[in-house]
DNA sequence: CGACTGATTGATTGTGTTCAACCCATGTGG
DNA sequence: CCACATGGGTTGAACACAATCAATCAGTCG
């Protein structure tokens, strides 16, 4: 009982299940496949690039803290296309002849399980709803990502704060987040290199939100004091990240686009 | 075997076949699947969306002609965030109660092929390895969004040249365009929307790109003189289009992020 | 011929960038 | 313990790219 009991609490902290199961209810056996998956996690120092091996494929499963995607530009900006947040997948493809495709940075320090293509294969195997699962993971990455580009054609302010509205519900959705804070240790360069604004900008659009008491921010800290008028504020609609599994295939058949 | 000739050669113009050839070789058994799939295309007017059912998903592929997802801000501006090429499936969910997620927009005259969710999951069912090529065409486009954020960040110039390169590679794909021109009907709005900058300031990047004779753009066709000199231009890099099929995984358990 | 859409141009304004300091906390080695 | 380096964060001033407003022009279609 003691044991189950903890296992269960194992269970309901892991940020993978968590995330999960807003693609549709898990069953038990599922729950404990994917606790199984994710048993020994390691801890990467923030501020370093995950770099590839030559010729092999990693894949990786961020369990605690924020790592990014991000391409350089010619002129030497980075360009942040995406967070990877606490039960995100990140395949990170092999340096192939053209170079890298994309660059995983650490921002904050993290815990991530590093899962191998054939564990995946077989999870799916033994549970084959999960591939669904899957699905809704990637289609909802899709989502997000052109999300932000939508974010990208907003006046400065709202963009900041949708961009902050966006981190802290899919903390809340993995259960790293209250009603309206959370922890949030990434620097004001962090957000402007994903926001595609100038980091001396940032700093004064935060002042600016602060001044409207749309957000407190401190010590690492974010806190919303009024969360349905900062969604107002920025246009912010959770619906894209489709939390509730709404809009997502009835079946493993995608049409992914 | 005239029968047979002139099956192939509808084969070989079919630009869902055509893109779904670079996921990686297809059997002759699929590739009369698919044809069978793209038999009755209807032709949409421009110029008008697709609105969806109220509750009923609809799945698009589009023949020939160029649409667009987009979203509309709360200040009127439509920020498009992909344009639907030939060969690209459109997957159109039902309207919930919060809305439109986005909207479909045709652009230029459309040929589409309106397919069933059944009809996808019978397709798979008969031809299992088609699965692995519908994950490479969800990632690709996973990919494409993201290069367009990054394509953001680039200075007006580069970012409109980058995006020309992109579509020429993507009609290129489907054997829609030579080796350095193609037909596109696109106006120069529609450009600004997908690009998040003002119809008169993309008139005058549309202007420089001319001086500079690195494009020719002329009654819907434009021309690029000297492909590599506008690659370094814009540095385009085809590698992010996966057209190779290089990147993808080996089987159908994508990690989709 | 109007009416309409798309392209072009000029003038003005403004949001955001760039450059250049400076501050402050933290950490480190002599 | 101080000297110094370092990574944020903050501020001011000059500049630049692009938005906006407004008007004109060129095709095209009913």
């Amino acid at each position: 009982m003691l044991f189950a009991e903890a296992a269960c609490g194992q269970v309901l902290s892991n940020p993978f299940i968590r995330k999960l199961e807003h693609a549709g209810p898990l069953s038990e056996d599922e729950r404990q496949a994917l606790s199984a998956l994710t048993q020994d996690a390691r801890t990467l120092a923030a501020r370093h690039d995950i770099v590839p091996d030559q010729d092999a494929e990693r894949i990786y499963l961020l369990m605690s803290g924020v790592a990014c995607r991000y391409k350089t530009l010619v002129d030497g900006t980075r360009r942040i296309v995406s967070f990877v947040l606490p039960g995100d997948l990140c395949r990170i493809p092999p340096t192939n002849r053209h170079g890298l495709e994309w660059r995983i940075g650490i921002l904050t320090r993290c815990s991530v399980v590093e899962v191998s293509r054939a564990a995946l294969h077989d999870l799916i195997n033994r549970h084959p709803s999960l591939n669904r699962a899957l699905w809704w993971l990637a289609l909802a990455e899709l989502n997000r990502s052109r999300e932000w580009l939508v974010n990208d054609s907003r006046p400065g302010m709202q963009r900041l704060a949708h961009l902050l509205c966006e981190v802290l519900a899919c903390l809340q959705a993995v259960g790293l987040a209250d009603e309206n804070s959370c922890e949030l240790a990434l620097s004001q360069v962090d957000l402007a290199d994903a926001l595609g604004i100038s980091h001396v900008h940032i700093n004064r659009i935060l002042q600016a939100l602060r001044k409207q008491d749309l957000i407190v921010w401190q010590r690492h800290r974010l806190v919303i004091p009024d969360v349905p008028r900062i969604h107002d504020f920025a246009d912010f609609d959770p619906t894209y990240l489709d939390l509730d599994g709404l809009s997502t295939c009835p079946d493993p058949v995608p049409a992914g686009d």
